[in-house]
DNA sequence: CAGCTTATGGTGAAATTTGG
DNA sequence: CCAAATTTCACCATAAGCTG
């Protein structure tokens, strides 16, 4: 397979591999274009995030040969040795991880270069300097730092322990690969001992920081999302339409809108301000905000990350047939996972699946055909695009030159300020919404993090299996897509993410359950014998665990936790989950360890387990009333009778949750 | 198999780039 | 020169992989 083996695997003095001028940047990949003698190292190929921007897989040297030439060859070779060469105690990094190595060795060299200028080459490194250089890291301030040309300036005076020790990294590897360099340091970096343990790093880990969304932000947001997907869509796609035409026809100047956006049919405001914009942006802003509006359904109810979206295909999209159905009645979304990528071959990780709702893969068609013309335009075959993607091209023969990356993907920053525009522009539809209905009140300010999405869907699921999002879809295909959205990809953390919140919210329900028993709420027996041992454990002095369920999560106690996990939550019952007499389960299920119930299967209002209390009659009146509505229009005998029987059992429920024979008094 | 290191994804905000 | 949108870099968080 190697036709250039004998000077690809060249060999020193010393029986290693070493590179020279003309190696391949990366001897698995010798087809990439670059060689180790050039000055830019561009691995952008083998990254399979495509969202990310090129940049942070492009190397370029010529910094350091124009201000540390002495440098140059010692990092050229160590960031070769790191792609190229596993060591007994490092294997091979990848192109993203090499490139910030080097990043983080610039700026040592630009530390350097202010603080001792005399230091020329590695050979001149002294243990003094690299304590010197750790000293600083741990504790500077704005006036002391070392500016690079660019971006980012301190802002604090301190780091945190992990932060200083990634940035002695490349220190660290300089010495880890001594043997492979062609001038190595004089010593050994405190004498061998430069490791994460010795700066602080890698202490205990916090609990999970990223807090979910208020329930007015992602309430805000979502109800304007769908709006513009169901209402506003065809004007934006007018408005982009006519733009093209414009672009087209070659004219100076807009000629004006011929399209108008008349009122939201729905809450009858004007849903776009009025703002004397160059048409252009104009244009370019609505497109903006229907992307994201789909972007944050896609966020939102698959449980996807932010880079999981922005590397979607445009044909991610499918409709499998249902084993266990032949029905084709699912959606299915296949892209490639960020995290816990397992090897897969040539370096690829396999792709993984999320099944979704409708009204996911209603924003996915949509983005599909909003960006098909963009798609075309610069040969790119990626779900969502940049904003620059949406700019008229120069000329036939030139490129729009903002990005530096083909194709214009949507990087993960850039999702996040699409998000936050979409944001204020909810918020100013929510303020004409609330002039005409008292009942709605404003939406706070806020600033969304892309990652919190996720686990606001966590909590969303949590606390609600059965739940009806944004009031709008219905119960059970919902509950059930999304449900086994998350389980379908069990390999990933967010099983464990929904099991926490669960824990959590189990909490909440037995406090509820409790309370409803004191004020005289006759339980069934599988709710008493819970509630029975929920006081023991509230009496054995938990309650500093059990109180503080509020946000950064509860430390919990081993017999809590057991506890919790047989309540599960639902708007239409509890779970009290027994499995020997759980319906939901067959007699093979129920004999396997670790048997849960299995939520699609439920039957509230048989089975032995469910229990219903109080605050679930809405829900249940609500399918009682859907039922009488059926029964009017219902044609044949069979239906209506088959109705008659639902309406019966609901009642029954419903009965017997609020009053007779089991409620209050 | 816990505790550590290593590898890598994510976020905030100033600086730069670009079209006009 | 202006405004918009991205890139860049510092900082942060967490998963994967070793090792003893």
């Amino acid at each position: 397979m190697n036709a250039h083996a004998g000077h690809i695997r060249a060999q020193d003095e010393r029986g290693q591999r070493s590179p020279h001028g003309e190696s391949p940047i990366l001897l698995r990949r010798p087809d990439l274009k670059g060689r180790f003698g050039a000055m830019v190292w561009d691995l952008t190929e083998t990254d399979h995030h495509s969202g990310r921007v090129e940049s942070i897989c492009r190397i370029d040297w010529n910094d350091v040969a124009a201000n540390h030439p002495g440098w140059l060859a010692t990092c050229k070779e160590l960031c070769w040795h790191r792609l190229n060469t596993p060591l007994a105690t490092q294997k091979t990094i990848g192109s993203y991880h090499a490139s910030r190595e080097q990043l983080r060795m610039k700026r040592f060299l630009r530390w350097l270069d202010v603080k001792h200028p005399d230091v020329a080459g590695p050979l001149d490194l002294r243990q003094r300097h690299v304590h010197e250089y750790r000293v600083w890291l741990e504790n500077h301030g704005p006036e002391d730092a070392v500016n690079a040309s660019g971006a980012n300036v301190r802002t604090g005076s301190s780091c945190s322990p992990q932060t200083v020790w990634s940035y002695l990294l490349p220190i660290k590897a300089l010495d880890v690969f001594r043997e492979r360099l062609s001038s190595p340091l004089p010593f050994s970096p405190y004498d061998g001992n430069l490791t994460a343990k010795m700066l602080g790093a890698g202490e205990t880990s916090e609990e999970n920081t990223t807090e979910p969304l208020p329930d007015e932000v992602i309430a805000t947001l979502i109800d304007c999302a769908r709006r513009y997907i169901e209402h506003y869509a065809p004007t934006v796609l007018a408005m982009r339409e006519e733009m093209h035409a414009f672009w087209d026809d070659g004219r100076a100047d807009f000629p004006g809108w011929k399209t108008k956006p008349g009122p939201c049919p729905e809450t009858g405001i004007t849903w776009m301000p009025d703002r004397k914009k160059a048409a252009h942006h104009l244009y370019r802003e609505e497109l903006g905000h229907l992307v994201a509006a789909c972007l944050i359904v896609i966020l939102y109810l698959s449980g996807m990350r932010p880079g999981e979206a922005s590397n979607l295909d445009s044909d991610c999209l499918d409709r499998p047939v249902d084993r266990a159905t032949g029905l084709r009645d699912r959606w299915r979304i296949s892209g490639i996972p960020l995290k816990k990528r397992g090897k897969g071959k040539e370096g690829k990780p396999p792709p993984v699946e999320w099944v979704v709702p409708d009204i996911v893969a209603q924003a996915v068609q949509m983005l599909q055909k909003l960006l098909a013309p963009y798609r075309a335009m610069h040969g790119s075959d990626l779900l969502m695009l940049s904003k620059d993607a949406l700019r008229k091209p120069k000329s036939r023969d030139r490129k729009l030159q903002r990005s530096s990356k083909t194709g214009y993907p949507l990087s993960v920053t850039s999702i996040g300020s699409l998000v936050n525009l979409f944001y204020e522009r909810a918020r100013w539809q929510r303020d004409a919404i609330a002039q005409t209905d008292p009942s709605v009140n404003q939406a706070p300010d806020y600033h969304i993090k892309p990652s919190q999405f996720r686990r606001t869907l966590a909590r969303f699921i949590a606390r609600q299996p059965f739940g009806i999002i944004a009031g709008r879809l219905q119960y059970h295909h919902v509950s059930t897509a999304v449900f086994e959205g998350y389980a379908g990809s069990i390999s990933d953390t967010f099983a464990l993410d929904v099991e926490d919140e669960r824990i959590l919210a189990g909490i909440d329900i037995l406090e509820e359950m409790r309370s409803d028993a004191r004020a005289g709420w006759r339980a069934g027996p599988g709710a008493s014998r819970v509630l029975a041992e929920w006081e023991n454990v509230r009496e054995v002095g938990l309650a500093s665990a059990v109180v503080d369920t509020s946000s950064k999560g509860a430390v919990l106690d081993n017999s809590v936790r057991k506890l919790v996990q047989t309540v599960h939550v639902g708007s239409l019952s509890y779970c009290v989950f027994n499995v020997s007499n759980a319906l939901c389960l067959t007699e093979q299920e129920k004999s396997s360890p670790g048997a849960s119930p299995a939520i699609s299967m439920c039957s509230p209002d048989k089975c032995a387990n469910s229990v219903i209390a109080p605050c679930h009659v809405p829900k249940w009146q609500g399918l009682l009333d859907e039922v009488r509505r059926l029964t009017g229009t219902a044609r044949s005998g069979p239906q209506k009778q088959s109705l008659r029987t639902a309406a019966e059992r609901y009642e029954g429920v419903i009965a017997k949750a609020q009053g007779g024979g089991n409620g209050k008094d």
